[in-house]
DNA sequence: TTGGTTTATTAAAACGTTTTAATGATTTTG
DNA sequence: CAAAATCATTAAAACGTTTTAATAAACCAA
């Protein structure tokens, strides 16, 4: 049996406010004598505070939630591994909810943390096919009254503290680097064009393109998912449209586009250039090394923590809104069209 | 402000014990009417159990707790992405702990489940470098007296539930497919060997390689961690002693291989032949397609769930000890010795 | 000495639930 | 019709903490 505060009091022959005084440092005077002996019985006792007894009553749980899409895409891996080690230094821990990109399970789960008494949540998607499921979570979202950040894949809306990476930038450096190599049927390989991020990064594409003076052909389009699948579906789609190069909106699509490649005895670069996002580790290790729009991965953990870390000591501080930079990282898998 | 189950008795005129009654469909007499203002209030207000005050008097909380090295080897992301999501189907969460491999943290994270009152805990590895550290975790596991499930990663000891795979299997197997081929002198790349699944790996390699004659050569084996930087220290240490082909402890290792053989300019498999561990999703993807062994995940996935929802019900339940097969999958990066 | 501080400690309320035992009201039974 | 049984509801204790207000003892100044 777990030692209760009780227990802890009796052995020391105290009552247990002042365990609870000693054990939380609080700023009332104890003598020299009751505090060993109290420190002493801790110790015998091996007793640890039970958190929800503390969390009912101080109303903090040093929880934070975080739900995010699918934590088997590297790119989240890394962002959710990198938000537990930064927060778990400052003793706070995380309870991950996958959604699937699916609204209702978002839901469930901000239902689910607020029950639990998270002292805030981040928030990796709210932005769904459906346009009055969006609606519906945002409406959730006011309603449980907790601090939310939200990152990476931001809805269009001020009224919370935000870290994204600027996707239009995205779509526009990967687009131009295409550009720059002399392709013209650049070929894009996106998820649901109704989610925001892949909107933004067709619009980067396409200013891009008319900065050129060229006019966007909607056929070169294809839409599916942001994975492997994607990139094996969109292969024949857009070859048959004569593209030279494809933006994948992600290097899980890339990966599959190097999967069909195979099967069309393509060669890439040569036969076609590729650029994705995200600069997953493996995409220096493919073959080709995968030319990719890295987004800043680390630096989008830090003002998440750094921001969340703020709102949990200031409830209602003044939102910011971090736009970060992506990097182009120029690989074998692009070059000069012939 | 959140409704509490007072303020839905008193907008429904009755006392909390109706309240409680009745949204936990406790085999209690209650009245149509009374069950129906109940069910109004309960709607109108919002109302949702605080989960603390629950855990509190119930003693349960629905909740487990993952520890896992690093959710960032892909691995180790499906495995936890399979638990979560068939856990969740049955109303639990999970929160997760990253060790890096770590002891310390790991017993930090032992314990911080314990103060949430976890109704379970699942860990992915108990075995360390230091001997006595392992001694250290095994003896607060006993303390905290908590249903707890090895996987994967399993300590030598029979005193707990736990899902595993058959790891000299995993070593055999793939030795016994390289010497199939022709190859004699074959290195291992491993992490720590002081590590139950590297040991044991090696073990199975050491006992294909004696079936047929051959003296297994120490200087063959190279350890370091398992991941892709192991990989790229391995190949030059390795092609030292002449190897025609390599067993990669897992496919992040064979990934590293990959990569250090372009600035050697060898090619996989015609110069070198290389098997991994895993069958990571992208292992089918890189070029060469990597053969590999696969860790059966899912089936991983649910024999851990089915065993930690029966501990969960019946905390002393005889303890299950699963193994599970491991399967080679021949792919393109191995090939006959020359 | 008296009364005011300071020092050290504690009792008791509160947090939001569940659950046991008690209480009334109603119905059934003999 | 009284007693017993059933039905519907509630009061109060409990879970393990923190925190406020109260108490008691020791010290100090006038």
């Amino acid at each position: 049996m777990r030692a209760t505060i009780k227990d802890v009091a009796k052995a020391a022959g105290v009552s247990p406010s002042t365990v609870s005084f000693i054990i939380n440092n609080k700023p009332v005077p104890i003598s020299k004598d009751t505090r060993e002996k109290v420190m002493r019985a801790v110790e015998e006792l091996h007793y640890r505070p039970n958190q929800l007894a503390v969390g009912l009553v101080t109303n903090t749980t040093n929880t934070i939630g975080l739900i995010l899409p699918d934590s088997t895409n590297p790119f989240f891996a890394t962002l959710s591994n990198q938000i537990e080690i930064k927060l778990r230094q400052k003793n706070i821990n995380v309870i991950i909810g996958n959604t699937s990109g699916n609204a209702k399970i978002t839901r469930e789960y901000l239902r689910i943390f607020s029950d639990r008494c998270v002292d805030g949540i981040i928030l990796a998607q709210l932005d769904f096919e459906d346009e009055e499921e969006t609606a519906k979570c945002q409406k959730l979202i006011h309603s449980i009254d907790i601090p939310i950040i939200y990152v990476d894949r931001v809805a269009d809306e001020r009224n919370h503290y935000s870290v994204e990476v600027d996707q239009k930038l995205i779509g526009y450096l990967a687009t131009n680097h295409l550009l720059d190599l002399g392709h013209t049927r650049i070929g894009c390989a996106s998820g649901s064009i109704n989610l925001n991020v892949n909107s933004s990064r067709y619009e980067g594409y396409r200013t891009a393109l008319k900065e050129r003076k060229l006019t966007p052909d909607p056929n070169l389009l294809f839409c599916d998912s942001l994975s492997i699948e994607c990139g094996i579906k969109a292969l024949p789609d857009l070859l048959g449209q004569n593209v030279t190069a494809i933006f994948a909106f992600n290097d899980m699509i890339a990966y599959g586009i190097y999967k069909e490649c195979r099967n069309y005895n393509l060669s890439i670069p040569g036969d076609l250039s590729v650029i994705g996002v995200d600069n997953i580790v493996l995409s220096d290790i493919i073959q080709p090394p995968l030319t990719t729009v890295a987004q800043p991965v680390t630096q989008i953990a830090d003002y998440v923590v750094k921001g969340m870390l703020d709102l949990m000591k200031i409830p209602n501080i003044e939102f910011e809104h971090v736009k970060l930079n992506p990097i182009l990282k120029v690989r074998a898998s692009t070059m000069q069209a012939v």
